[in-house]
DNA sequence: GACCTTTTCTTGAAAGTTGAACTAGATAGA
DNA sequence: TCTATCTAGTTCAACTTTCAAGAAAAGGTC
């Protein structure tokens, strides 16, 4: 393993091997680490949870499926299982939306915003815990700039981050 | 949304949020972007292809079953499934441990090495793209500590790792 | 309006994951 | 030895995700 190019491809270097591991590593473990604290203290998995979030700070707690799913970067299909599932248990609720009738509004019910109310304090704190409380204040804005290189290097094209004119 | 505490918790500041955001965005497109690459090439989730990739670098190219799901960091349930698999495809084949009569060893066959070699350029070329060629050499480096940090903290205890006359 | 394309969302089946229960073998203590 | 406990690995059922297919409405063009 070196860093120099071989048949064509550029191979990882070794320290770029570690980085690539440790990533692997954090981002399973963090997840597992999430997916468990969520599901003992919300009864559900990280990704659900994270749409509930994403509906509590919509205007009136609500959102269009379609606009849901990019901003949670999951599919539609993904989505309409999910909201099916948050709607068995009372969590959301779906309305037609009045403007274009193929549409469906995905709303955060009461119970669903005071389930969020009461499992927040949890999930902020296992957040912290496995993450911000282990970097220092520079870690945190250098790693923000990482991650947000990488997602936007990933956005599908034609959205608003690729026009350089909206930069 | 302030920095400050509230009733007992502490909420994440503003940068904190929107770091946060971040990554959970990067993480995502990044694994369902590994995740498609490697189905479309090597015909298996990126999960399934890093335990091939682990068993190409053991000795004799094999490894425990529990050995093999602690250094992926998945269940062995999951390990069993996925093992269960890829010896359908021929890529792996179970062989039992001399040693232990519960064991079982996961070997990596030649099909399943050939298949590694065909399918690695891609792959890494997959990971360049998405990550090492977006970033500087001084934020590869950050982003290596950052994610080590990370790893540790949620390292099962007990672990080496744990052990301070260890490090 | 008629026609074609695109967008929105859902569905169903196949594949993958989870957590608990289970079998079999190893280990340790009296 | 006998027994209790632990470890390795698998299996089952419930759940989640994916992919392809499809229904229904919207948008454009002539």
């Amino acid at each position: 393993m070196t860093t120099a190019s071989t048949g064509g491809t550029r191979w990882l270097s070794d320290e770029e091997q570690s980085v690539w591991r440790a990533y692997l590593h954090a981002t399973t473990l963090l997840e597992d680490h999430l997916d468990r604290q969520l599901q003992r203290d919300a009864g559900m998995p990280h990704i659900y949870y994270a749409l509930l979030v994403q509906l509590s700070q919509a205007p009136r707690r609500q959102m269009r499926m379609t606009e849901l799913a990019k901003d949670a970067k999951i599919t539609r299909s993904r989505l309409s299982h999910a909201v099916a599932r948050l709607e068995r248990n009372g969590w959301v609720r779906r309305e037609d939306c009045p403007s274009d009738k193929r549409g469906q509004n995905a709303v955060l019910t009461d119970e669903g915003y005071e389930m969020l109310r009461r499992s927040a304090p949890g999930h902020v704190r296992a957040v912290r815990q496995a993450m911000f409380d282990r970097l220092t204040p520079e870690q945190v804005r250098s790693f923000g700039e990482i991650m947000q290189v990488i997602a936007t290097g990933l956005e599908p094209e034609g959205t608003d981050a690729d026009l350089p004119w909206l930069r």
